[in-house]
DNA sequence: TCTTATTCAGCACAGTTGTACTGTAATAGA
DNA sequence: TCTATTACAGTACAACTGTGCTGAATAAGA
């Protein structure tokens, strides 16, 4: 045998390559040439990991999803005080840095490719469920009340739980602006807004 | 001479050809072959009316800004009270019927392509100030105070100038929700959320 | 040392793409 | 009626696309 290289490790760095093109050429410019050429093999070696060009777009859109997620269950297992852990967590959503900006412009390629592509509406169903988990762990740890425990679960507070939805909302929102609209909306009045939003969610009990 | 055709008429006509095909297969199905196939035409047809691909998809998101525009001109020469024409401008920007749908779907993707098309980046600028101008209006008619003049001018009280620039974000996150998860998100879910957030916007002067 | 499975490179191929080009029918103005 | 111009259809072509295939280099296990 060969090199007996590790296979998913292999398969995460051809998703970073996917993640390179798009940031630099859009979704459209995602082919198995142009990926295999940033992540410095040859088509052939590409297909060998992914069989199709859909698998390979897919793939690169679940590592996003496994990027954020990493970085979120690190948040929760630091020791920070409420408030401040709703902010990182939701933070974590945006593009506040060169990282997260790539991460959120492959996901809304991908997000908006899911309306023609059925290979990518399942990690979207998925995604949303995520998503609303964060905000309403963020708006819990906010406002001092119990977490929930699984996604899906809602709070138990249903005026907390709308106001977990709005935030949903505005965290897509923003999202949405700060990557669409970078000259507007600078990683400064990103964390702003969000603080704001984050203070009217606990405003009146 | 032939029959002597209205040119931006007939250009009109082609750029909802561009909107149906993207609205069925994304943007990336949009190609001259296939626009021409939904409008009963040839390529060399379309050809005569767009010389360049980029300049068809170009057109079709500004007949989008075009289209948002006469409704809500026409919103405001209704006589309405206030709080309802507030409502009201801002549905005009949600996918809230198929039509409305169609012009979210095309609008999300020429944003996302901006990106990468600098063709694109001019009318995502005008359109990010357009709906600025809009939110404001909102507010105004909200809150019952005097409405900006030109676009670009902020409301004269700070704070609700602050709420306006939040009401932006909020609808451009219920506009991708809206757009992206609409089994989530049903219009009657997106006009309640709307009308909560004017009336927080409203609500402690 | 030999075998054999693994990791790739490279090419082939059919289909699609944008764009340029030619030809043709049609009609307004002379 | 003649002519020049407009509105298309159709074709051509080079570039690019995803995918299938062949084959070579490699190194772990016999």
């Amino acid at each position: 045998m060969p090199k007996l290289v590790d296979h998913a490790q292999r398969r995460a760095a051809l998703a970073r390559a996917v993640w390179a093109v798009i940031d630099r050429e859009g979704i459209e410019g995602a082919t198995v040439r142009r990926v295999a050429d940033e992540a410095g093999v040859s088509v052939g070696g590409l297909r060998h990991y992914f069989d199709s060009q859909r698998g390979l777009v897919l793939f690169a859109a679940q590592e996003v999803a496994s990027a954020v997620t990493a970085r979120l269950t690190a948040h929760l297992e630091a020791d920070l005080p409420g408030p401040e852990r709703a902010q990182r967590l939701l933070e974590e959503l945006l593009p506040l840095d060169a990282e997260r900006r790539v991460e959120v412009d492959v996901w809304l390629a991908c997000l908006m490719r899911s309306r023609v592509d059925g290979t990518l509406a399942e990690v979207r169903r998925t995604a949303w469920s995520g998503e609303r988990h964060v905000c309403r762990l963020a708006v819990a740890h906010r406002c001092g009340v119990a977490p929930p425990g699984a996604i899906g679960d809602e709070l138990q507070d249903p005026l907390l739980e709308r106001r977990a939805g709005r935030l949903h909302v505005f965290v897509d929102g923003l999202t949405l602006q700060a990557a669409a609209f970078r000259d507007r909306l600078p990683p400064r009045a990103v964390r702003a807004l969000l603080e704001a939003e984050l203070d009217a969610v606990a405003d009146p009990v």
